[in-house]
DNA sequence: TTGTAAGCGTTATCAT
DNA sequence: ATGATAACGCTTACAA
């Protein structure tokens, strides 16, 4: 292994010299610059992030925590925080949190006994106890869940994206319109987005056909039977995920009902699994990527972070149509 | 911040003997251990990664390097290499390589920076120069890709599971069968599924019919079209990927054919996408989780390295059926 | 503009 | 069984 000093030896000058121009630092003359770097190019001399890392009480890692891996929500938003990481120089270690973040706090202690610069959360909430565990040195930010609570967060805004995303159907006509929700216990991207929907319905003067399902293509079939119990002819199904939105559009056919000329469908998040089924799936989409660099230049910017809405839209796509006659 | 000094002032011993009760080592009374642990607990301990990695040349790091985040493949295979991670106290450090690999090198040289105790490269080949950005002092092995170079990684049997795929489908009477490949510059995986395909189907005596997508869903489409073209009257499609295979069943079905009636569907991988198409689809399963298990144990294991093939298997749902007469 | 020297928080070696 | 002590490779006052 090279370090400092094999360069500062070969370029004739001090570590600390070496250390300033390698870190681009003022004040060091254009011609020790250069033999420095000569020096350096030379040996292959690298950094070491650990060494610099213990002095400085500081590496340019950031942390990612995601419910689950295979989650196309968490891979959008994890590919926003990847651009944006590289671009300033920053890794990004990766953990995966499980359900109810049951994995969060050990991953969090490694985050700090690695001095990480930032941590993003995605889909979870920042519960006191993360803040407790990972302490107030290192910034932390949560992505694509409405976190009422104060602490910094980046998201759409759910209540009304449910409501746009009723209005839309009603606007097509549909007045019998099931809501496939995710898990109650996910209050915080659930609540909302249900309130909303219940908010446009009542406006309406429509019924409210609730049943909740996972957020799973697994739950999706299900959820759809559930609410083709309470209401046989409904005409839309507004699904608070993707996953499910594609497990409801699937079931239909199956049932022998046609999509959208019988029941329109509609998910959320415009994951790429919204595009892999036939017809594609109308969603309301969320900036997921854009979220996810918006998350890092929030951490890295040094600053109070603060809390920023981002603007959601449905996006209209195959499954959704007018009310059958 | 509190050091290990700060235990060994509380405990009153030396900071050597802390960092001998913590790290478990031999030779420390039962006494002074209890008072260390009282201590540590005490005042809330916690191990600096960074100055225990800087002088031990090493941290509790794996690497790994996939193409792209949002591939359900390699989210399958991240999900078993944090298991096994955790399991043995390490984290994992993430990195997108992007299409043909352009963002390896910087990746591999920070894994490097940091003392990475190993790295896991998810389908691709371990280049010569990735090695030589590495150094030799941290093992890397490839995992879901066929390398023939000797290079250690783990992977099915390409060739094979491309011959048992067509022999499935020879088996259920079909004889004009596509082949549904992946981008032919990705010649470690497509070539040995497409080798095993054409023995099959020659063994048969039956013509091959290839085309080339690039494993995404969006070229599953336009690839169907293209092996139709070539042959309208096939009546067995095997993809070489879950989500081309998902996006064929989608376009026949688009096309007024019914699945598996008219025609069969095979597709690659056993991803969870393959579930969230109806019919389901029927695919050559790869044991991926336990591939990314397997990967970090033998990385940790510290012994020579090795390749391994793990048994794959075709799964039978149902998007494959017997011949039409 | 450059060098000297004192740490950063550990672990490992060598005594005791 | 335990304690001094010297690194590990870097950054950063402070001096020159």
């Amino acid at each position: 292994m090279v370090t400092i000093r094999d360069v500062a030896r070969q370029a004739g000058v001090s570590p600390a010299t070496v250390s300033r121009v390698v870190n681009g630092l003022v004040g060091c003359s254009e011609g020790t610059r250069l033999r420095v770097e000569h020096a350096v190019a030379d040996l292959g001399y690298e950094t070491n992030s650990l060494a610099r890392g213990l002095k400085t009480r500081q590496t340019s890692m950031i942390g990612v925590l995601a419910p689950w891996v295979s989650d196309a929500l968490a891979s959008d938003v994890m590919s926003g925080v990847e651009n944006a990481a590289r671009e300033q120089g920053y890794a990004v270690m990766y953990g995966r949190t499980g359900l109810e973040s049951a994995y969060a706090a050990p991953y969090l202690r490694t985050l700090r006994t690695y001095r990480a610069s930032g941590v993003v959360l995605i889909s979870s909430v920042i519960k006191p106890e993360f803040r407790q565990v990972l302490g107030t040195s290192i910034p932390m930010i949560s992505v694509a869940i409405t976190d009422r609570s104060g602490a910094p967060s980046i998201s759409v805004d759910d209540e009304q994206a449910g409501y746009d995303a009723a209005r839309h159907l009603l606007r097509l006509g549909h007045r019998r319109i099931g809501l496939l929700a995710g898990r109650p216990e996910s209050v915080f991207v659930n609540g909302p987005r249900v309130a909303g929907y219940r908010r446009a319905m009542q406006e309406a003067g429509c019924a409210p056909n609730v049943v909740h399902g996972d957020f799973t293509y697994a739950s999706g079939g299900p959820g759809l039977r559930a609410l083709l119990g309470r209401d046989p002819g409904l005409t839309a199904v507004f699904a608070v995920s993707d996953e499910m939105g594609v497990a409801v559009v699937n079931e239909l056919q199956r049932l022998g009902r046609r999509v959208p000329d019988d029941v329109s469908v509609l998910g959320f998040d415009d994951t790429p699994s919204s595009q892999h089924v036939y017809p594609p799936l109308s969603t309301v989409a969320q900036p997921l990527r854009e979220m996810g660099e918006l998350a890092v230049r929030k951490l890295l910017r040094g600053r109070e972070l603060g809390s920023k809405i981002l603007p959601h839209r449905v996006v209209e796509r195959g499954s959704t149509g007018p009310v059958p006659p």
